[in-house]
DNA sequence: CTCGCGATTCGCT
DNA sequence: GCGAATCGCGAGG
């Protein structure tokens, strides 16, 4: 029996279940602090982080959304599908960032993954990162894809697939919220307490301001209500 | 077709 | 702290 040191053989924990992003989108972007992003690359590597950082992006009605307004291009289309799948997009010509789509289909509402630390594939990321130090090879939403090869080739893909998936993870100690990094444009919404980081983790981005509050109590992960 | 700009990052002052 | 890099997208002529 062939033994994969690279784990590319190895038993697959389960990917999250599609009924996990189709929940409201805050709840969701705060549940995946503290679970694996997973991607398995051609060769059979697995790389694997776990998310530290996230923000949600709520539809038609916020103003940072790109499908704010009802707008649906070519580029949009993604948030206009089925909620666990990815939606990657370029910014300034330069970066890819991975979003997880939330709810169903007909409602354009995502999670965008800014960071996470990492936990396998060392070597890979030292090789195409250099210049970082480790805990920054995921820190930041380009950084994050860059290290783990996301590009929109990914666009659309399942995030219950073979090349990228969600794992379930372990329960951030202590979460802290602030508002969206980057989206001063969009007026009231700007205001929004819709980021979401585990606190103290060395991976997390943003200013230091927003990532040691003074007073921010940290929102319990939803018990699963039984009805 | 042209134009303005962005859910960022890096390097320099 | 500030500005350049770099290009696809979306709006408008």
């Amino acid at each position: 029996m062939l033994v994969s040191k690279n784990s590319s053989t190895a038993r697959r924990s389960k990917p999250l279940p599609r009924s996990f992003y189709e929940r409201a989108t805050a709840e969701v972007a705060r549940d995946l602090l503290g679970r694996t992003l997973c991607r398995r690359l051609e060769d059979g590597t697995v790389l694997k982080g776990r998310i530290v950082e996230t923000e949600a992006y709520e539809g038609v009605g916020d103003r940072a959304c790109h499908a704010y307004g009802g707008l649906r291009t070519n580029r949009t289309e993604p948030l206009w599908g089925d909620g666990g799948h990815a939606y990657v997009y370029l910014i300034y010509g330069m970066y890819d960032c991975l979003n997880a789509v939330t709810r169903e289909a007909g409602r354009p509402e995502a999670v965008l993954i800014r960071a996470a630390e990492p936990l396998q594939g060392h070597e890979f990321f030292r090789e195409r990162l250099p210049h970082l130090k480790e805990r920054d090879w995921m820190r930041g939403p380009g950084r994050l894809c860059r290290a783990m090869a996301i590009t929109r080739a990914l666009n659309k893909a399942d995030l219950r697939g073979d090349e990228l998936w969600i794992e379930k993870g372990d329960e951030p100690a202590s979460v802290g919220v602030s508002v969206r990094i980057g989206v001063d444009y969009a007026g009231p919404c700007a205001k929004k307490a819709l980021r979401f980081f585990v606190k103290g983790s060395p991976s997390v981005s943003g200013p230091k301001a927003l990532n040691e509050p003074v007073k921010s109590r940290a929102p319990k992960r939803p018990a699963r209500s039984r009805k």
